[in-house]
DNA sequence: CTTTAGCTACGAAATACATCGTATATAATG
DNA sequence: CATTATATACGATGTATTTCGTAGCTAAAG
């Protein structure tokens, strides 16, 4: 039996896995300069969280130039079915619909973005 | 200017809020037989957690009686709101379009409920 | 070749959080 | 009245997370 521990990343690795999700692979550097637009802190605060994160399993790194480049180990997808099932859990009581419904009332969603709404709507419908 | 600092509940504050949420309001007593079946700890630390919470105005409490009884401060709508615009800052690149999709699409969901997004859905449509 | 700039490694401190043990007060029980 | 059960208060510990300073390496610039 395998280990499953699957440990959601911390505020601080979503960020950085924030970038390298945008940016398919990048440098701590980049990283760095990317996250300063957001929050402030110094520049080997941001290694050492790469270094932790690739310890933990979280990135992969070429280190193979003097320059280490970061690719993420999770994707995006399963990330955000990681927190969107714990967040249903803790904040929903359980149910996804509550949470569409939230999020549909909250934002003001455009024309185009109910329309995509609508289309999976649709083939959700159709499946039954 | 007032001071807007508004932070999040934590993981723990979480379990709490959601049993005071859903009874309205409750003693320590109460809120930690409930939490027991969900997580495993000593009354103790509930009862810690709960006066943390107190001294951040997190919740109120009726300490004329020897059990203190426990309200939450804030609205389970309030809290939703706050961790869905986190969540949809931070994973997915500020669309809640994309985390109602997402949503939608991992849960399997009941005809019931895709109706009543249905109607949801209608009535921002109306409103454009 | 020496200096400088940029990079990684790593220890250490600061902070936040959850957990528990012990002290103390008080109501209920016998 | 003594004992027991149940409350709250609160200090202390353990662990996770974040942050930073310093050391050491190497390539580029002078």
């Amino acid at each position: 039996m395998t280990s499953v521990k699957s440990n959601k990343p911390t505020e601080g690795e979503l960020e950085i896995l924030q970038v390298l999700w945008n940016n398919n692979k990048a440098s701590v550097r980049t990283v760095h300069e990317t996250l300063l637009k957001v929050k402030d802190c110094g520049y080997t605060t941001t290694l050492k969280l790469m270094q932790i994160m690739f310890k933990k399993g979280l990135v992969s790194r070429d280190d193979s130039n003097k320059i280490h480049i970061y690719t993420a180990n999770v994707t995006r997808e399963k990330t955000q079915k990681q927190f969107l099932n714990k967040m249903i859990d803790s904040l929903f009581a359980g149910s996804s619909t509550n949470l569409v419904l939230q999020a549909l009332g909250n934002h003001k969603t455009s024309n185009e973005e109910l329309k995509k709404i609508q289309v999976l709507l649709n083939q959700l419908k159709q499946t039954k």
